[in-house]
DNA sequence: TCTGGGGTCCTAGGACCC
DNA sequence: TCTGGGGTCCTAGGACCC
């Protein structure tokens, strides 16, 4: 992937003048043999990206299990029920969103702007006009990862490739079961679809298949965007929600996003648009037009993608999702200073975390821990150990360490996380002893452990022999014998413990796709 | 609009090593 | 004793996404 964006090599069109260098090419037509010009740089074979986005998907999935709720303004969010007090709309279905209640609206403006079907009681003179109420319902996580699992059954169906971006959210490069031929040869067919397409196309047929198996066989809708890229695709799925289909062919990217607001970029939010606007930037358009360099002096290298999203560049391939990198919880409290509130709070989470961890059979090497401060002051502490873990005891230790840092002060919401994630546990069962993580072998091999790695195969070896039963800060000595951390795990992980629904399908990476 | 929860990636500075 | 530069790891924070 990268390299490949060193956007130097070979083109000719080097700094591709404002514009359209890209968006200009003609879409190369499907008569083109793979392969039949290789060992040049010519430019790839324009590839077939969708992008899948289920509309007000926690909303949808109610309706599913209860048809009452169809045309009705429906939220979704967590925090409203009695005796909580914070808590944000998670999902709004669009007649909801008609009354200003969107995701991530806090919950009591939320009521303020559409209040609650029960509340609404026809006796009453003062209570709401029905016709002006939500139904409220709390998020059950599990009853849409059990639709989701029913749309990722079509979406594997529908591509080879795929990514799956959260639980309601997936790319397919499907290059290799469609292609952006005209339908009707020679007397072709206008577009049925939304965007710039003018005539139809195999892609916007195939995209339509996929839209309409997932309705089908998921029973929740989706809106679906096809392009050349993935940032394209992206922008595209979200052009013309819900229900929507947005064709992209090549050619026409740049053409597509120009009239865009900044904000309908993937990658920028609030501050990255103010920013641009500072500078004048307020399309897409003028992303495009801007001088990358100008803009990498800005943000990084951010802004020269940015740049090249814009004139309709972006080389990321489709790849499934890797494993996760962290594991968190955390959770809001009302303002407080009492440092055993705080303690306990910790402890239920840094427990949680663990247990987590456990489920999902991979050991951390990191634990640290997040303190919100009000009004919104966020503070991270963390702090690594010298091999990964699989020790509950010890994350509830470090994080309430880490914790005391802020005895003093009051907070709003607290949080643990583990990072630094190691899954290499499964692999090294299967291999036999032949395999240690890159660091953890060459560790032995530099010092020749005390566990060689015969010594190291049966040795029940713990946490505390290296970490110290206690305080992390032993971890001084800790540092020496860290080619133990295999044998700590392998006393120590033992996974799937617990009922939780764990569905691996053992194929690797894309098992993990499932989790969240 | 003062803000829920679970993630990702990037950057910058410091420590440490060679 | 003063000096250099590169590389890696760690921590903290920030922006963004769904």
């Amino acid at each position: 992937m990268e390299g490949v964006d060193s956007r130097s090599v070979a083109s000719g069109a080097v700094d591709d003048g404002p514009g359209e260098a890209d968006a200009a090419r003609p879409a190369t037509d499907g008569g083109t043999l793979p392969g039949s010009d290789v060992g040049d740089d010519a430019d790839e074979p324009d590839r077939v990206v969708c992008h899948v986005d289920m509309d007000c998907f926690y909303a949808s999935c109610e309706r599913l299990r209860d048809p009452d709720l169809r045309g009705e303004p429906v939220v979704v969010g967590m925090g409203y029920e009695p005796g909580e007090t914070v808590g944000a709309v998670a999902t709004a279905s669009y007649e909801a969103r008609a009354f200003g209640v969107e995701s991530a609206t806090p919950i009591s403006e939320a009521l303020d702007r559409l209040p609650r079907r029960a509340d609404a009681d026809p006796a009453d003179p003062d209570a709401p006009d029905p016709d002006e109420t939500g139904r409220y319902l709390p998020v059950d996580m599990a009853f849409y990862e059990e639709v989701a699992e029913e749309v990722k059954a079509v979406l594997r169906d529908c591509a080879d490739v795929l990514r799956e971006v959260s639980v309601d959210e997936a790319y397919l490069d499907v290059t290799d079961r469609t292609a952006w031929d005209a339908v009707g040869g020679d007397d072709p067919e206008p577009s049925a679809a939304a965007g710039p397409s003018e005539v139809r196309t195999l892609a916007e047929g195939y995209a339509r298949h996929v839209k309409q198996r997932i309705e089908r066989e998921a029973g929740v809708p989706a809106s679906v965007g096809v392009a050349p890229n993935m940032s394209a695709a992206k922008v595209a799925s979200d052009a013309d929600k819900p229900d929507g289909l947005v064709v992209v062919p090549p050619g026409s990217v740049a053409t597509f996003l120009a009239p865009l607001p900044t904000a309908a970029l993937h990658g920028v939010g609030p501050v990255t648009e103010r920013a641009l606007a500072e500078r004048g930037i307020e399309t897409a358009g003028d992303v495009a037009d801007a001088d990358p360099e100008t803009l990498a002096e800005a943000f990084g290298d951010r802004g020269r993608a940015l740049v090249r999203r814009a004139r309709g560049k972006d080389d990321r391939e489709v790849t499934p999702r890797g494993l996760p990198k962290s594991l968190s919880r955390e959770s809001s409290l009302p303002r407080t200073t009492d440092e055993e509130r705080k303690r306990e709070t910790v402890a239920a989470l840094a427990a949680d975390v663990a247990r987590r961890a456990r489920e999902r059979g991979c050991l951390y090497r990191t634990i640290g821990i997040k303190a919100v401060l009000p009004p919104f002051d966020v503070n991270t502490r963390a702090r690594s150990l010298p091999g990964p873990v699989d020790d509950p005891d010890l994350v509830e230790e470090v994080a309430l360490e880490l914790l005391s840092e802020f005895a003093d002060d009051e907070v709003r919401k607290l949080g643990v996380r583990v990072s630094n994630l190691d899954f290499s546990e499964g692999d090294q069962a299967t291999l036999g002893g032949f395999e240690g993580t890159g660091r953890d072998r060459g560790d032995d091999l530099d010092r020749g452990g005390p566990a060689g790695r015969d010594g190291r195969e049966g040795t029940g070896a713990t946490i505390t022999d290296w970490i110290g039963g206690g305080s992390a800060d032993d971890g001084e000595t800790g540092h020496g014998d860290s080619d133990e951390s295999d044998t700590v795990s392998e006393g120590e992980a033992v996974s799937g413990t617990d009922d939780a629904p764990e569905r691996r399908t053992d194929d690797g990476q894309a098992s993990l796709g499932d989790w969240s």
